[in-house]
RNA sequence: GCGGAUGUAGCUCAGUUUGGUAGAGCGUCGGGUUGUGGUCCCGAAUGUCGCGGGUUCGAGCCCCGUCGUUCGCCCCA
């Protein structure tokens, strides 16, 4: 009989106890940020109506990315390959009883049968973020903020990353009144835009010539020279800075600006996904020589809701994926050491184990996390099973310290003992679970 | 969907040139001082050499296929 695999399913991670506590401090920064903002948790199920995506998003995507079957009463189904649908069908059901502006995050894994490569996995998780019912760009930059908060919370400083910000009122009008393109070419230039910073500037200028009619291609390339050359959107030409899609970046910009959020650029080739956006785009990029990458990004849709049949509302949003954090954190060397969620290993001396679980108990008894050494072995081998699961603290329980009712506790990691009573063998575990929290922030 | 690299002990890898008994370090387990560890000493266990087929007297090594991993392309909601 040939065994069993111990592979996970391509595109999936197996969680051992030290992955688990990687993720859980990501989940952990992730929501101490959005509930800082006061943003409510809230979540969706796994799986939804084939429907639900296929209105969303193009027919490709929902057939070739996603899994999907069909159930025992013949209804196809799509395990969700994100949330934005699901959030906008939530909102749309109870738009008229909903305090508005609604602020929502969840923090959800999705699937998509795509091929596994760096930053990228079949299985995921996101944290979703977003703002219902504002159209003004307050609710823009306060989305903005919080990915330069979030990023604050891991640690990372304003030259790590940096925040390509567009839009995409800009671009429809850039695409059509100042380049003239109609639907199809704009679609091409947009691609080409997308695809900019992987090409040659000369694949780019001659890739872009084809696209325009032949007789605006010479005048069409020099005013792409002009968009592109724009650092701020104040440099765009004349005739796009008086327009009130550039007016709002503006007003953004002083935001982000006002907010201490000085890494945040406008970037005009920018274009991200753009099924749905209707407003602002941003991103937010790893400026690592090692991972120079697009780690998450956001924007506005307006239309979403809409899908319901009901009247849009304008919705701001954002999806940090865990992969590309965790992949940003390890290249900035950006991860704390993070212990277990056991405080206390108890190291049994001689025969002393009832007296030890009964310590354990009371322990427990005081809200500390506690585990026993159940195994009788050597001494030097419970003390590196304890250093071996990243326990803070070791506890050694012999005749001695029962007889005393005084207790040694060793820090881990300081290689420090002190003999204390229970009362404050419980103060110090304690003490140090705060000093922990507050160095994690 | 396309291209490159790669798969040998729990982990990191050598062994492939020139086919000839399956290796190292770390880890694990046991012991060395019966109340204190990471980096001491001694000993031991551990492999369908990813999987399937082919060539050969003989394959970890050569050939074909396949699966996984990884880097890039495409795509990126």
């Amino acid at each position: 009989m040939a065994f069993l695999s111990t592979q996970p399913y391509r595109g999936t991670r197996d969680m051992y106890p030290e992955d688990k506590r990687v993720q859980n401090y990501i989940f952990g920064v992730w929501r101490r940020v959005a509930q800082s903002y006061g943003y409510e948790e809230y979540d969706a199920p796994l799986l939804e109506p084939f429907e639900l995506f296929a209105a969303k998003s193009g027919q490709d995507l929902v057939n070739d990315e996603t899994y999907q079957f069909i159930d025992r009463g013949d209804r196809k189904v799509v395990i969700r390959p994100e949330m934005t649908p699901s959030v906008s069908r939530m909102i749309a059901a109870r738009r008229q009883e909903l305090a508005y502006p609604a602020r929502w995050f969840s923090i959800c894994n999705f699937m998509r049968y795509e091929r596994p490569q760096r930053g990228r996995e079949r299985q995921f998780w996101q944290l979703n973020v977003d703002i219902f019912g504002v159209a003004d760009s307050e609710a823009d930059s306060e989305i903005i903020t919080m990915a330069h908060d979030i990023m604050k919370a891991f640690g990372a400083t304003n030259k790590m990353y940096s925040i390509r910000v567009n839009s995409r009122a800009i671009i429809n009008v850039m695409m059509a009144e100042y380049l003239e393109l109609d639907i199809v070419q704009a679609q091409l230039m947009i691609k080409l835009f997308d695809k900019r910073a992987k090409i040659s500037h000369e694949d780019f200028r001659d890739q872009a010539a084809e696209i325009f009619d032949e007789d605006k291609s010479e005048q069409g390339l020099k005013k792409i020279a002009k968009l592109v050359s724009a650092k701020t959107v104040g440099e765009l030409p004349k005739s796009l800075v008086e327009s009130s899609a550039v007016r709002n970046v503006q007003q953004l910009f002083t935001h982000l600006h006002d907010a201490g959020v000085t890494n945040a650029v406008f970037d005009i080739t920018l274009m991200r996904g753009f099924d749905y956006y209707s407003g602002i785009v941003f991103e937010v990029f790893d400026n690592h020589p090692d991972n120079r990458r697009a780690m998450f990004g956001g924007g506005r849709y307006d239309g979403l809701v809409s899908l319901f049949g009901v009247e849009p509302i304008p919705t701001v949003g954002m999806a940090p994926g865990a992969t590309t954090i965790e992949d940003f954190l390890r290249t900035h060397e950006l991860l704390p050491k993070l212990p277990s969620t056991t405080e206390v290993y108890v190291v049994v001396l001689g025969d002393s184990l009832k007296g030890a679980q009964d310590l354990a108990s009371r322990l427990r008894g005081e809200d500390v996390n506690v585990e026993v050494d159940i195994t009788g072995r050597k001494l030097d081998k419970q003390i590196k099973t304890a250093i071996k699961k990243n326990i803070t603290f070791m506890l050694f329980i012999g005749q001695k310290e029962l007889d005393e009712e005084q207790y040694t506790l060793k820090d881990v990691a300081k290689e420090t003992e002190q003999t204390l009573s229970f009362e404050r063998l419980v103060t110090t575990i304690k003490d140090h679970r705060h000093r922990g929290d507050d160095n994690e922030l």
